[in-house]
DNA sequence: CGCCAGTCGATTGTCGACAGCAAGCCGGCA
DNA sequence: TGCCGGCTTGCTGTCGACAATCGACTGGCG
């Protein structure tokens, strides 16, 4: 094991569990847990200064979100992420954010897009100056909050289990410029058709939208970003 | 605590853990574990002839898939079920289902609705002599083997979170029987939108399918099924 | 008489240890 | 030399016990 320097931030008031799904997520979501890589949870509870107990909760926690796998009697790996699986993911998640649509459009109340209007605002800013990190960051915001807009607290569960496969191939790929222009851009035609409360368009901008993302990122999966099924045989 | 008759059927090859999520599963599905009851740690495990180790794992699994609602060091308690859950509930599984058509339209191969013919048959005569628990038990297989048929593996795993709600919904309520010949007969339309090939129309058809069990289900929530905030204080 | 503080019981959170399976290694045998 | 079987070792699965926390009760004080 390459002694990834995983620790707890030992803030107070979240449970031992909590810290530990927390460190795991950042982890795994930012690549320092390689897809396919083993968790053995005596070294992991030592890396961390934990017992083996709250670990093994935290690691159920996971694994009901996909980040890991387990086997019985034989360990937890990360989980790896396929062609498929990204096909899979994108299209998922363009139902899902096509059905936040239609509630948030559904509302009585006019919705407040200034938030929305925001973000993308934002977005457009570090597109332009080549700004990946921020331009992610500001992406994941966007859906994150147009999926809390929808008020419907199911969707935002379901959603959750989205997100998280969203952020880890996002960050597991490294976008080109061009490609992140056309990403911020394609929020617009979203927010257009909402405001008009047209269903129908912001349902076509959405699906459009995760498309596009989705077919960027899918497009040189196997070829680039990394090697999903490989994995340093350590010691 | 009404001495609920928990126990383990000790078949071999599962792990603890597992068992207890099946318990548990059938005690909330079925309604032996009511909504809002408490699960206190030690007597679930007492009863169950376990420690706290793999039932408080368990517990992570039933929390994540939202069957139970666990308050930091307060306890864990069986989640309820407004009307407004429900109304989410149809929704979500609408667009779910929709997508699952739309994949396996989109296959190549010709798919095989034999199977879906079958069940849809035999739901069919079930609602016809009025066996209720036979139509429900079919009704899940018809749309579990959909979702299976689409080949979409996330979409499966999310699935899951949506047919163990749709069961529980089920069980907690009493259908009237020429509601049942509704349900059995609505899924007719889908099976010729599929053969048809024929995106759109399987589409809506789903979606009134679905809304239709959720209207029945949602229209008279409050009022019969049974009393969720509510519950017995025992002892 | 009502409110606040201290105490106590109940329940969850965490730990270290033991038991048991699974894989890998080593030696014996054909 | 190659294959089979037992041993060894590492890891997971499970347990019982301890520590910490929250709520409720009780008693004292204004």
């Amino acid at each position: 094991m390459p002694d990834a320097p995983l620790s707890l931030g030992q803030s107070q008031r979240k449970s031992l569990r909590e810290h530990i799904v927390d460190v795991l997520h950042e982890a795994i979501l930012c690549g320092d847990l390689s897809p396919g890589q083993p968790l053995i949870e005596t070294d992991l509870a030592a890396q961390l200064g934990v017992s083996r107990a709250p670990l093994r909760e935290a690691i159920q926690i996971l694994n009901s979100e996909g980040l890991v796998e387990t086997i019985p009697r034989r360990g937890t790996r990360v989980s790896t992420l396929e062609r498929k699986d990204i096909v899979e993911l994108y299209s998922l998640r363009g139902v899902l954010e096509a059905l936040a649509i239609r509630c948030i459009i559904d509302q009585s109340d006019p919705c407040d897009l200034r938030r929305l209007d925001a973000i993308s605002e934002r977005m457009l800013r570090a597109a332009k100056r080549g700004d990946l990190r921020k331009v992610n960051e500001l992406d994941h915001s966007f859906h994150d909050t147009l999926i809390a807009m929808s008020g419907h607290s199911l969707l935002q569960t379901t959603w959750h289990l989205v997100a998280l496969r969203v952020r880890r191939v996002m960050t597991l790929r490294n976008m080109r410029n061009d490609d992140i222009r056309l990403v911020a851009y394609s929020h617009l035609p979203i927010l257009e058709a909402i405001r008009a409360r047209d269903g129908e368009s912001a349902t076509s901008a959405i699906e459009a939208h995760v498309a596009t993302g989705g077919d960027l990122v899918a497009e040189d999966w196997e070829v680039g970003a990394m090697p999903p099924p490989l994995q340093e045989e350590e010691i």
